[in-house]
DNA sequence: TCGTAAGCGAGACGGTACGTCGAGTCTTGCT
DNA sequence: AGCAAGACTCGACGTACCGTCTCGCTTACGA
């Protein structure tokens, strides 16, 4: 992923990173997180949950940015889900990444992250490819359902899935609300169909 | 706007307060904002750049996110536009609106403030009313459409104004691209026909 | 807001640096300088027993050998005594001294003080005036000895102070025990003599 | 010296202690206390300095302390000298000490160390028995010119030594100048004469 | 001749203090 | 009263060393 492996290629003079220490900081950033948010994350706080001294975290990560996005990136995403039917695949998809959502950190540290990025450059190419990997579920969901011909072939899958999703980022960035999982059914429903129906 | 008026109920006492430091103040955190982002922006700066003493930031608001808040109240949403189609209507709205966006801090301080406000209980009541405000015109825009019979009566117009705006979310928080203007037609015709049609 | 009022260059603007907090913070040094010596002085325990920030200690002093060198100021020196007889003078004046040195945080400011000095200019420069402002008594009660007639006119008055407070500075520096206001008699009656006596 | 003698009592398996790496870190130590000083002088820069890890330091020495004064032990002190008359003895003594003083690190390391034994108990025994036997030439020479009848059998011997010494440590620890041989004839000459001469 | 035991350079470990910066508050003298 | 200026306390930042602890070698000895 980033410079985080314990053994760099090839150099191993020297006592190794202890992996421990680094697992230890990882869920002590998610921790603090879910109970402070991300202003409330200090990496002082984080050194002293995971029982480890300032320099071991400096000594990975460049700052607290890069910190949250691998702990981030160690966070569930979608989990693709395959009935042969498209309406169920992103109903049942958005469901249960809606439970994950609620239950973990994801809440707390994607919006962070989000707004974050805009005005740091270096976040936004650490956050990049995590970000993207974590739709990819959701665009395989609408290429099988292209294949079985339930979608036209000139859809733009991209702009597909950003439509399918959108209502969740509303939610979530202009709403501020919970996300509630009865949501997924309707708001499936209305994309499929569309206004006009 | 806010609890901000100059003058308040009756009390007299004293120098006024100074509207053109108010405005200079607000001004100034819209520049900074635009400069660096919301992590960036300090209330000694705003201070410095308006040429204001920190006291009189605080007098008026206290502390940096209502004045980040109020700031924003102050850039333009959506404007209304009514062609007796909705599709047009919508098209013109979302591609008024990406221009602005790309043309003032609106690009800088909207994901900040949507990131901040999951862990600023504060911050997310001040944001609250903003927000909504500034989705009425579209929802007012699909509220016609709905008179004029070219929306069904049964369809959720909050979930509908999701659905259309859905995509912008998407692309300006987790795609961290421009958004071009390009990108309104076929989105908005996306959602109106459907991923099925 | 102001114009042209022409204000007193570079002194009034702004809050005033608390005289308190100025005291404050020589009174810690002291107290800590005794209580653990040099090495044991930290900023922030300086800080915390003066009950005052870091930065305001920073804010006057730009580390901590200048605030070490401004508190050893404020500590006694050589003070005179004119009795019309130089053996006198010179042996209630190391006497005196001999005391205040025992019961004060000098003798562990001193020492470290003139070690470093050695390899901080700035510390040089600092300590210089305040070093020998403190041996003026002393080549006062020489001069007057001269004026007398009891001291040649030849002697070079720097030296015979050296000669004279030597014995301590050795003792001080080599000899690490403390130093006894006994030995102050004979010290100075072998000084007057000379070995060969 | 002292406990580091490479092959201690007997025990003999493993690989013995490297005698260079010792010498080197001896060198190293004092290279650095010459650049810098006391307060520069860091383990670490002495490990990177002598090319050896800071394990192989710390398996010789307990601390930094004793190390630094291991390396100033091996530094030159007094040169015995007997010309069969006192005055002639000490000029020498000390003219030859000056000299070798402004060419080695001991002007460098004498004043820290001084300086620092002050608040160091450990420092201040582990310094004792090495600054006592740098005296000791210096005692010998008095109690030669005793044995001659040249100095009365009264005097103390230890503080004969002391008023000798003495102006040069004044001169040390608080003139900062550089130390000139040139002062070594009227200063020994003021000792034995003393100042009423 | 080989295993064992210690030493080796390198560098990570938990800590503590450094000197800096910003938040939000307070205190000047002016307007 | 309000104002600009700037000092105040507090607390986090990211860095540097301390003295300790592995790593994977290397080097001698004694079985």
């Amino acid at each position: 992923m980033s410079g985080t492996s314990p053994n760099n290629s090839g150099s191993s003079a020297g006592r190794p990173r202890s992996e421990q220490a680094h697992q230890a900081i990882l869920d002590a950033t998610l921790e603090l997180l879910v109970e402070g948010g991300y202003s409330a994350l200090t990496v002082e706080g984080v050194a002293s949950r995971a029982g480890v001294g300032k320099a071991t975290i400096y000594r990975r990560w460049a700052s607290k940015l890069p910190l949250i996005v691998e702990a981030f990136g160690g966070l569930p995403g979608f989990e693709d889900c395959d009935t042969g039917n498209l309406s169920d695949d992103l109903k049942r998809m958005l469901g249960r990444y809606l439970e994950v959502f609620n239950t973990t950190a994801l809440s707390a540290v994607l919006p962070s992250l989000a707004g974050e990025r805009f005005h740091n450059d270096e976040l936004s190419t650490l956050f990049e490819p995590v970000s993207m990997s974590r739709r990819r579920p959701l665009i395989d969901a609408l290429e099988r359902a292209q294949e079985r011909g339930e979608l036209s072939r000139e859809i733009d899958l991209e702009l597909a899935a950003d439509l399918v999703v959108g209502p969740i980022a509303v939610a979530l960035f202009f709403k501020g609300g919970r996300l509630k999982p009865e949501m997924v059914g309707p708001m499936v429903d209305l994309a499929l169909r569309g206004l006009r129906a």
